[in-house]
DNA sequence: CAGCTGACAAAGA
DNA sequence: ATCTTTGCCAGCT
């Protein structure tokens, strides 16, 4: 594949994965950026996600980091505010971590078998 | 204008 | 097994 993808269109990418991501179900950032081509830009994908908040539809609550942890959870509205959301749709969250996160784990490049 | 930071992850420089 | 370093690159200071 061409590595010539502008930024701004890995950006989009991104958007475009999370929004696919089902209720209930959760995502790793590597995941994302690893399906994108760009395993190694990980932190892109949170960055991507720190300017998700002018898209509504980016559930960024279902991306956590490889372990589960919610790193991001002090970026939404509030600390608990990641957590409640992950619950609300039946993601059982214990000390900032997702349980069972390897099976509610869901993979773009597999799910989405590209 | 130049350098630092960061919602991560993998390798061991 | 743990801690450190590097890669990624757009946005901020």
């Amino acid at each position: 594949m061409h590595y010539s993808i502008k930024t701004t269109d890995f950006f989009q990418q991104v958007y475009k994965v999370c929004e696919l991501i089902p209720e209930g179900r959760i995502t790793s950032y590597g995941a994302i950026a690893s399906y994108l081509g760009a395993a190694r830009s990980s932190r892109m994908v949170g960055w991507a996600m720190n300017a998700s908040h002018n898209y509504p539809n980016v559930p960024a609550h279902r991306v956590v980091n490889r372990i589960g942890l919610l790193t991001g959870k002090f970026h939404f509205e509030g600390p608990k505010s990641m957590q409640h959301l992950l619950e609300n749709e039946g993601v059982e969250v214990l000390n900032d971590q997702v349980v069972e996160f390897e099976i509610l784990f869901w993979d773009p490049a597999v799910e989405l078998a590209l």
